[in-house]
Formats: C-alpha cells, sequence, structure tokens
RNA sequence: GCGCCCGUAGCUCAACCGGAUAGAGCAACGGCCUUCUAAGCCGUAGGUUACAGGUUCGAUUCCUGUCGGGUGCGCCA
C-alpha cells in the first residue's frame, strides 16, 4: 500500500466515523512545507454535506483519526484543512523497506496485460522527428508497465504496405538494372524515396509499371514480394539503429505492421455486414456513427472499404483491435498517436466495441500527444524547410553535449567524454520530450534542452554522478544501514523516496510520463539540498551510517526512474 | 459549419477527482567553492491564470459566452 493509500484509507474510516462514510478523503501532498507532508482537505466538503462547521468536524475527524506510528502531528488549518506531518522513525522504515524491494515497493497488485502500440514509422522512409515522441513515450510506458509488474505487448505498427512500395520496388528493380549499388542509395532512404516519387511524377510508363507492382505485391507475386521484403528489411535496420541510439526496447518481434492484416481485411468487413453495421454508400462500404456527426449534422461515415474495393487504415486498426483482443487477450490497449487521430481511433474504438471485435471490459485508449514545434512555434523543421532525421537530430545532441562535457571537463580521454556525451545528450533530448505534458504541443529549443541546467536530464545525472562520487570514497558501508532522520532536509528527501509508488501508479493509471520527471527532479533537488545541508562522508558513526543508506536509497531510486524512462545514468560526469 | 485541444511570469513549462499565499527552470540581479563533483546551493525581482459572466465556503481547474491560436471532419496513413 502506498502512503497516499495508507493516509486515504485512515481519513475516510475517520469521516466514516464520524458519520460521513461517502465523503471523498481527499488526500493529497501537502501544497507548502508548513502544512506538513499530506493534507486531507475531504472536512470541508463534508461538513458542507452535513450543514456543519467544518473545522469543529475536523477536530472529531482527528480524534477518530488513527494515525499512530504514522504521523507526528496532526492538525488543523484554514477553514478545515487536516494537515499530517509524517513521524521520521515511520518514513525511515518505509524508506528502509522500499529500497529492500526489487519494485522499489511499486509493484501491482492487479496485474494487466497491456498492449502498446508505438513508434509505428513508415518504412518508406526514414525516420524522421515527427516519430520522436510516439517512441520515447511509448518506450517509457512500456518500462514503468513492466516494472510495476504488468505484462506489456509492444506491437510496432509500422507502414509497410500501400501503393508507395509499388513505386519503391519498382524503382529499386530500376536502379538494379542501372547496375547502381542500390545498397548505397538505401543508406539515404529518404533522398531514394524523393527519387522515385520524382520518377513517378515525371514518367509515365514508370508510373504505371509501379501501379502494376502494387497489384503484383497484393497478389502476392514472389520476385515483387521478395523486393518488398528486402526493402523493408533495409528499412528496418534503419529503424533498429534508431532504437539502439536511443536507447529504445523495441525489436524486430515487436513489429507487427499493417501487412499482418491483409489477411483479416476482408474479414473484417464481412463481420461488420454480418452485424448490420455497414451500409454501401457511393460505392462504399461505410459505418455510419450515429456517436459523431458529420459537416451536415448527419451521422459521420466511417469508410471501411473503398468503392474500388480496396482496404483503408481504418480497415486494418479494426483487425488490429480485434487481433488484440482475441489472440493477444490484452486488458489494456494504449495507442501512443498523435493527438491528430483523436477523432479517428475515437472511431475505431466506437466501432471495435459495436462490432465485438473488443470485450466491454476491455480498455481502449488513445495515448494522445501533441506535435513538437520549433523555435518559431510552427511544426519542428530544418532550416530549409524540410523534415528532421531523427538520426541526424540525435547526432547533434551528442556534439553538443560533447562540447559541453569537453568544457567542463577537459582532463577526461576523448573516449570517455564521447561516452558522457552520448548519454547526457540523448538523455537530454528524451527528457525534453517527456518532461512535458505529452497533450501539449511543445517548442524544441536545443539552447533550453542542452543548457543542461535545471529541469533537464543532465541536473538529474548529475545528482546521481554526486552519490556515486561520495560511495566512491566512502570505503565499505552498508546501503541498508538503520536510517535516522534528524535534519528537515533529510525529512524532505526521505519523505520524497517514499512517495515513489503512488508516483509510479499515477503514471500508468494516466499514462503520463511527465509526472515520473517531475517526480524525479524533485527528488534530485532535494537530493541537493540534503547534500549542502547534510555532510555525509564527514559525519561519524550511526549518522554517517544513516546518511549513506539514504544516498543508496536515493541513487537505486534516481537511477530505476531515469531507466523507466530509458535514460542512463553515469558514475561521473 | 461542427468536433477536439490550447491561451498561466519576458521565454520554456508545471499545478494530482475544485483547496490555503498559482509553482519550477531559463534569462536578470545579489550571495556561497582552504569541506563529499559549482552541470550545484541560497536569496531578490517577476502574475488581473486571454476576456466577461455564472456555480460555491473556495475556481488556473467546472458551466456559458466572446476574442485569439492549433488541429480534425467520405474513399491517404
Amino acid at each position: 500500500m502506498t502512503l497516499h493509500e495508507l493516509i486515504s484509507t485512515r481519513v475516510a474510516a475517520a469521516l466514516a466515523a464520524v458519520g460521513v462514510p461517502d465523503a471523498p478523503a481527499a488526500v493529497a501532498p501537502a501544497s507548502r512545507p508548513e502544512f506538513g507532508d499530506y493534507q486531507a482537505n475531504g472536512v470541508m466538503g463534508a461538513a458542507k454535506k452535513l450543514k456543519q462547521n467544518p473545522r469543529e468536524l475536523a477536530g472529531k475527524v482527528i480524534d477518530a483519526l488513527d494515525l499512530a506510528g504514522i504521523a507526528s502531528k496532526i492538525e488543523i488549518a484554514g477553514p478545515g484543512f487536516i494537515n499530517i506531518t509524517l513521524d521520521d522513525g515511520f518514513l525511515a522504515a518505509q524508506v528502509a523497506r522500499q529500497h529492500g524491494d526489487v519494485r522499489l515497493g511499486a509493484g501491482t497488485d492487479v496485474m494487466q496485460k497491456v498492449v502498446i502500440d508505438y513508434s509505428s514509422p513508415n518504412l518508406a522512409k526514414e525516420m524522421h522527428v515527427g516519430h520522436l515522441r510516439s517512441t520515447i513515450i511509448g518506450d517509457a510506458l512500456a518500462r514503468v508497465l513492466r516494472f510495476m509488474g504488468h505484462e506489456v505487448i509492444a506491437q510496432n505498427h509500422v507502414g509497410d504496405w500501400g501503393t508507395q512500395f509499388g513505386m519503391l520496388t519498382a524503382y529499386l528493380v530500376e536502379r538494379e538494372e542501372d547496375g547502381s549499388d542500390d545498397m548505397l542509395a538505401l543508406d539515404d532512404l529518404e533522398g531514394f524515396y524523393r527519387a522515385a516519387k520524382l520518377r513517378f511524377d515525371e514518367d509515365e510508363a514508370f508510373a504505371t509499371r509501379a501501379r502494376d507492382y502494387v497489384v503484383k505485391l497484393q497478389s502476392g507475386d514472389v520476385r515483387v514480394r521478395a523486393l518488398w521484403e528486402r526493402f523493408l528489411d533495409i528499412s528496418l535496420t534503419h529503424c533498429e539503429a534508431v532504437y539502439a541510439r536511443l536507447g529504445v526496447q523495441l525489436t524486430r518481434d515487436d513489429v507487427m505492421g499493417e501487412s499482418a492484416y491483409n489477411d483479416d481485411l476482408a474479414p473484417v468487413v464481412a463481420d461488420l455486414k454480418a452485424k448490420g453495421l455497414v451500409t454501401e454508400s457511393e460505392g462504399a462500404q461505410v459505418v455510419f456513427l450515429d456517436e459523431f456527426k458529420n459537416k451536415d449534422g448527419e451521422p459521420q461515415a466511417y469508410i471501411v472499404q473503398k468503392q474500388d474495393g480496396g482496404f483503408l487504415y481504418s480497415t486494418s486498426d479494426l483487425a488490429a483491435a480485434r487481433y488484440r483482443a482475441d489472440k493477444l487477450k490484452a486488458d489494456r490497449a494504449l495507442y501512443v498517436v498523435d493527438a491528430r487521430q483523436g477523432l479517428h481511433f475515437q472511431q475505431v474504438f466506437t466501432v471495435a466495441r459495436k462490432a465485438g471485435f473488443v470485450p466491454a471490459d476491455m480498455q481502449l485508449e488513445h495515448v494522445a500527444f501533441g506535435t513538437m514545434m520549433g523555435e518559431d512555434g510552427k511544426p519542428f523543421k530544418t532550416r530549409s524547410g524540410g523534415v528532421v532525421k531523427l538520426a541526424e537530430l540525435l547526432a547533434e545532441a551528442e556534439q553538443r553535449a560533447f562540447d559541453l562535457v569537453s568544457s567542463k571537463n577537459p582532463d577526461l580521454d576523448e573516449a570517455t567524454r564521447r561516452q558522457i556525451a552520448r548519454v547526457v545528450g540523448i538523455g537530454a533530448v528524451k527528457y525534453a520530450d517527456l518532461s512535458k505534458h505529452r497533450t501539449s504541443d511543445y517548442v524544441f529549443d536545443w539552447n533550453t534542452m542542452l543548457s543542461f541546467e535545471g529541469n533537464t536530464a543532465p541536473y538529474l545525472q548529475y545528482a546521481y554522478t554526486r552519490i556515486a562520487s561520495i560511495f566512491r570514497q566512502a570505503g565499505e558501508f552498508d546501503a541498508h544501514a538503520a536510517i535516522r532522520i534528524t535534519e528537515p532536509a533529510e525529512h524532505q528527501l526521505a519523505l520524497q523516496l517514499a512517495q515513489f509508488p503512488e508516483l509510479l501508479q499515477q503514471v500508468a493509471a494516466d499514462t503520463c510520463p511527465h509526472f515520473l520527471c517531475a517526480y524525479l527532479y524533485q527528488l534530485a533537488t532535494k537530493f541537493s539540498r540534503f547534500y549542502e545541508a547534510c555532510p555525509v562522508l564527514k559525519s561519524e558513526g550511526d549518522v554517517r551510517a544513516s546518511r549513506l543508506a539514504l544516498c543508496a536509497a536515493t541513487a537505486k531510486t534516481l537511477s530505476t526512474g531515469l531507466g523507466l524512462l530509458g535514460i542512463e545514468v553515469l558514475e561521473a560526469m
């Protein structure tokens, strides 16, 4: 049970004891240090219901409130707040117990099977900044849920199907016939795509061949299919290089592209028809949804099959939803996809439920995120207006970090500085993204991100290296020695550590990694204050042992927390 | 036209089913390195939470309207 749950339970019991059993306890971390550690705000609402004086009711609640051995101080404040200060001994024990647990006390009681659809790049092109958010938000959520004990099934729903692959395979053949080194050309997927598109637009014969290749690909022509597979292999290799550099855990086993659902598309439409959900309209097969209105105020059309018989992503998304329910047996399915597809997913979810493709108790959630903007407030582009390749973005991050490391620590050898730069640079990019609320558009700014000061990944990494440095000089010590809290800075640090489980619960429930970032930033800040106020190595005996144990718990929580964001820590920087 | 999201300090962002004096970082100014890494710590200054109403003990949060921005809405994904 988390601290928050524990206190909520006790306050709720006290409220019940004074005659308001259904009143929410409304327990929250205290908004200010002078209000203690937690505050219960439920009394005011309850008093209203009972038409009683809130401060009087608060008094009764406090009399009934059993926090023996948990709180050292309980006070009424303001119009009826109950401020709770936790007992130092209790807090110390809580930190110790958590530190001894492999899940740091955050293991879940209710294990779920969670499908997470994320990254999902279009394999026709090279990965660009547009794929960054889905990839790292999804990766962070996957790590958090796994850490808590859930079973996570990653699904990389890559774009590996459609007309563009006819064009690309046709161009691949042409290059080979020219005797060009296609592997060389494919080294620059983006350039290859542009060149193919140019041929397609300019040469009618080529365009015809490309369309022919689409047909052949879809009818299972062996030669075109082999070309297509080769193309996908190369493209996936590019993705894997980016994943490796980013430290994202996706592998080929997680790839479940659009093409994987090909054989399911016709049956999906047939099933929809059988259930009477489909209407033919202007030659297309359409599901009309009363839940959504179109521009004329009529039920919105959701096309599942084009008039030429072709299927759309609306169809494959339905097939995927069914697969995740039937085959994967998911309890919860997360779609880490751009917020602009919000309406689309509402439609997918609605149709999937109406058709019985997913059971009523399976959670379907669109984990929407906003757009990455440039400093001009417009979608992030290169100076010339092109897309920014992810590989280039990461290279720049590492280079900028290298320059900074070199200026801060010129004595380190280059290999070490490169290594630090890699961890710091990549961490900074990821943290800058993950620390923002995912639903909002955010401005990508090198200067803010790589100032490496304040609320950035390097600040957190730096806090960790300071602890690591202490350990190097401490000699032998017991990381699990008894913690004895005496200083305010120790109390604040221990409290923060003890809140790790409830924080992770929030991240998992709301699929918001930025909660974890904010938490870790707070943790690092509280550690830094402790570091300034409480000498560790200079102290002696039990105090020294206790502070070393606090350091150990902090280091563990910082590295674990950053690890859940997909960010590494360093022993020195 | 309708739907969804947003508008918070000069800039970038927070604010946990409505809670106390709206918090951080950057930038600005002022302190702290014979003491565990100063990528740090402490302090000062900075706000009519776009605007106008409403709901209530209490509103950045909920409701209505206005203005401003973004995005989406039948055969791309």
